[in-house]
DNA sequence: GTACCGCATGTGGTCGGACCACACGGGTAC
DNA sequence: GTACCCGTGTGGTCCGACCACATGCGGTAC
C-alpha cells in the first residue's frame, strides 16, 4: 500500500471515530506528517484526495477558518467524478437523462407526499416560488434562465429530504448542464421554449404546493423528456417511456 | 487558482479534446511538468485527483502497463466519496436504503422487461444464476454470503444498461455493506434468515428470467426492506413504503 | 488609557533535487 | 538458441527551502 493511501486510510479511521468534528480542523500538514512519521507530501497528497471527495476544506493563512477544515459536501466529489466522465464520454447523456426523470421524479413525488402530510409547510416552497417568478420574466438570458431551472428542478431533492438523492442529482448537475446548453443552442424560438418551461415548471409546483406528487412527478418526467427529445439530442422516445439515443 | 488545479484543468481539458484515448498513457510526470512549466509536485497532485476520480490509473515500472492510463472507472470516484460520508455521519442509512430501493427497483424491473422485448437473453442472467445457486449451499459464510448478496444485485444494474445507474450502485456499494454487516450480526439466526434471502434471490431471478420486471421489482423491493426492517436498523416503516429511521 | 499600526507567526502552496523500488527489454555470456 | 543481467524509465517518497497569505499580538503614538 503507497504511503498516502496509508495516510488517508489513517486519517478516515479518525474521522469515523469522531477526533474531529464537523467545522473544526485537522493539525497541520507538518504535524499530521511528524505524527504519522511520514513526509508532508504524503499527507498533501492524502488531503488532497480528501479534498477532491468533499470531506475537508483547505484555506492558507492563519486563524481559525485556516488550514484542512471537516466539512460536509457529499455531492463535490460525486460531482467531480461525473462531470470528468460525462467530459470523456464514458458517460451517456440518455443515460444520464434517465437517471434524472428517476431520481428527480421521485424527489418531487416526496415532496408533494410530504406536503399533503403536513410534514413541510409553504415556507419550503418559497425559494421554487421565487425562482418560477424570475423564469416568467421574459427579459432573462438563456444563460440565467439555465441556472434558475437548475436551482428549481435542486430545489424539490433538498425538500424531499433524502441526501443521498440529493447529493446524486447533484453531482449529475454538471452533466446535465452540459447537454442543457448544448440543447438550447439548437433551439429555433427559446423566447417561445422557455416561456413554455417556465409555465410547465408553475404546473409542477403548483401540483407539490397541493400534495398531489403524483400529478407533479408525472410532470417533471414529461417536462424533462419533452426538452430532451425537442432539442433533438434524442434519437427516439423508447415505447415504455425509457428513453434511448 | 492553485496551480495542481490548473494542471488538472488543462488535463482535462485535453482528456475532453481527445489527446489521449482510452487505455492510453499520458505523459510521464517529469514530461508534463515540463510541458507546462511547473513542478513535479503540483502535476502530481492534479494525478492523484484524477486517480481517486477514476479517470486515471498508475502504475509503477516500465513498460505501455506503467505510468498514468486513462481509465473507465465511473464508480471509483464516487465510491470513496459515499464511503467517507457515509461513515462521517453526513449521509443516513435510511437515505441509502431508500436510494438503494429506487435505484435497484428500476434496474431489476429494466432488466425483466429488456429480457422480454429480446435485447437480452438467457446468458445475460448465468452470472445471476450462479450466484443464486452459491448462495444456496448450507455451509457458506456470512461474509462469502454478503459478497455473493453484493455481486447479485449489482448484476442487475450492468444487464439494465443504464451506466450512470450501476456507477451509483457501485457508489454505494460500500456504504451497504457497511449497514449490511452490522445488519447480520444483529440477526438471531444467520442460517435461517440466509436460507431466505437466497430464496428471495432465486424468486427475483425467476421473474426477471419470465420478463416479469414489474413482479421482479416489486419482490426486490420487498427483499431489500424486510432486512432492513428485520435487522432492527430501520425504527419504523412509512406508510408509503418510504424508509425512516 | 486608548487606538492604531506593523511585524512575528503559522498556515497551505509550490518548487527543485534527490533517492528508491520496480518492471520491462535489450544486450550479453554461455 | 537460451538464460541471465543490468540499463533505463516509470511512479513513490522524502527533504529542505521559499512564497503568499491571514491573523493577532505587541509596541508605539497620541
Amino acid at each position: 500500500m503507497r504511503t498516502h493511501e496509508r495516510v488517508l486510510a489513517r486519517i478516515e479511521a479518525e474521522l469515523v471515530a469522531g477526533r474531529w468534528a464537523l467545522g473544526e480542523r485537522l493539525p497541520g500538514e507538518r504535524a499530521l506528517a511528524d505524527e504519522l512519521g511520514v513526509s508532508r507530501t504524503s499527507v498533501r497528497e492524502a488531503i488532497r484526495i480528501l479534498e477532491a471527495a468533499g470531506v475537508v476544506r483547505t484555506a492558507v493563512g492563519s486563524g481559525p477558518t485556516a488550514g484542512a477544515v471537516v466539512v460536509d459536501r457529499p455531492a463535490a466529489g460525486l460531482h467531480m467524478a461525473m462531470r470528468l466522465h460525462v467530459s470523456s464520454g464514458a458517460l451517456r447523456v440518455p443515460d444520464v437523462v434517465a437517471t434524472r426523470v428517476l431520481l428527480e421524479t421521485w424527489a418531487i413525488r416526496t415532496a408533494g407526499d410530504r406536503y399533503r402530510a403536513r410534514e413541510i409547510g409553504d415556507t419550503a416552497l418559497a425559494g421554487a416560488r421565487r425562482l418560477v417568478d424570475a423564469m416568467e420574466e421574459p427579459g432573462m438570458s438563456s444563460t440565467d434562465f439555465i441556472a434558475a431551472d437548475q436551482a428549481f428542478h435542486l430545489e424539490f431533492a433538498r425538500i424531499a429530504g433524502n441526501h443521498v438523492v440529493e447529493a446524486f442529482l447533484l453531482g449529475l448537475r454538471g452533466a446535465i448542464g452540459q447537454y442543457v446548453t448544448e440543447g438550447v443552442s439548437r433551439l429555433p424560438d427559446w423566447p417561445n421554449t422557455s416561456a413554455r418551461l417556465a409555465a410547465e415548471h408553475a404546473g409542477i409546483l403548483e401540483a407539490v404546493s397541493v400534495g398531489d406528487g403524483a400529478t407533479a412527478a408525472r410532470l417533471a418526467r414529461e417536462h424533462i423528456e419533452e426538452f430532451y427529445v425537442e432539442t433533438g439530442l434524442a434519437g427516439e422516445l423508447r415505447p415504455d417511456g425509457g428513453l434511448r439515443r
